[in-house]
DNA sequence: GTCTATAGTGAGATAGAC
DNA sequence: GTCTATCTCACTATAGAC
């Protein structure tokens, strides 16, 4: 590992930044290449195009997410309380690269990025966030099925999961206009946790006498 | 009213309809104005440019998101009550116009849009979403002062009631594979309400002993 | 692996006829 | 109000020297 970043690295670094921000279609090659210290032509060595290059940022992005989680997907802790760490190894994740919740929302919400064909790099990444969900989604079902969860409807929480967390480091400047405060410094970051625990405790928690009668079930 | 669309509402339309899949930077004024039936110069007789049609789109629907929701910000409903009514009667408005909370969404969690300077309208677009904001922490503080809620941050609460309800409604492509369903279906908006709801009031309810505990507070 | 130079396309915007 | 024609500029990408 070089002490120095490779321009690779360089260039991923500063694509990631400004896809983040301005989306795809919002950064241009010039830019990205200025920030790099390179000429322009110097980031079609690297990468075949503009469109590699945003897949290979989003890839980056979408392991460092799944490496975060991954510990916590696993079926050794009990369901809810795999959910509330797993929420805030997530949230670690996103407050140490402040980059990623954003990158990971557009990836979410963005359509039609590319008028011709996308770059075949998309399919990496598409299959990682994919298997991120479906190990999600088997969680939250075993909490429900366990009697550790209200019996919530499991993919409309998968989407209120990734709405509480990720919106929220996503949302740049209005969000710390709302929070009166730098989204990332660590006492609210230490705060967003402590809150979206508690909301995930109290809204999808069985109550009392459910998870009894689970646990009771003599059929 | 004509029953036939004005040439600049259409172009609203059709500029909404983009802007909210693609973004301002993804939308050429060419593509808006095929879709408008229109030549390309023409919509500049409407709109001073591209700016300007973006930032008119944007303030139609801040309006329409305000109207959904001005009827339950009033001082009128208990605090818990009118949050769960309120965002009944957003989600409501979400189904009637689906452009409306990516459009929201985006204007949340987007910066840097304009290279040079942001067209003048913008402002009233801004004015409109902050008071509205505003309006919404006032509720939740009044919830909270009132013992309805449990002791939430209250500008935490707000962003995690927005990826509650505007995430999901703008999450596209990715939110149907989560769904298995259309995100806009009848019986997906119908189990939506009612996973928010539930989800709002279990997790964001006083516990029993704390509501009594202030309806009783004797100093 | 980096550069200069440039091709080629499409963008936003304007002028002026109808 | 809408059109055709055109301007200018920025964009992605390539060619080829060093």
């Amino acid at each position: 590992m070089p002490s120095v970043l490779s321009s690779r690295d360089k260039i991923l670094d500063v694509g990631e930044s400004l896809f983040a921000r301005r989306g795809y279609a919002g950064v241009g090659m010039r830019e990205v290449a200025q920030l790099s210290g390179l000429g322009k032509s110097s980031l079609f060595h690297h990468f075949r195009g503009k469109g590699q290059l945003y897949a290979e940022v989003r890839i980056r992005t979408l392991k460092r997410i799944r490496d975060a989680l991954a510990p916590f997907l696993t079926l050794e802790t009990a369901p809810l309380e795999a959910l509330e760490e797993g929420m805030c190894a997530l949230i670690d994740s996103f407050a140490e690269h402040p980059t990623s919740a954003r990158l990971l929302l557009r990836g979410l919400v963005e359509e039609e990025i590319f008028s011709g064909e996308s770059p075949p790099e998309l399919e990496e990444a598409e299959q990682i966030l994919a298997e991120l969900l479906d190990d999600l989604s088997e969680l939250i079902e075993r909490g429900v099925k366990a009697g550790e969860l209200r019996a919530v409807a499991v993919p409309d929480t998968m989407q209120s999961l990734i709405g509480l967390v990720a919106y929220h480091f996503a949302s740049g400047a209005m969000g710390e206009r709302i929070l009166g405060e730098a989204l990332f410094s660590s006492s609210a970051v230490r705060r967003r946790k402590r809150e979206v625990v508690n909301f995930i405790r109290e809204g999808l928690r069985a109550p009392r006498s459910d998870r009894d009668e689970e646990r009771e079930d003599p059929t």
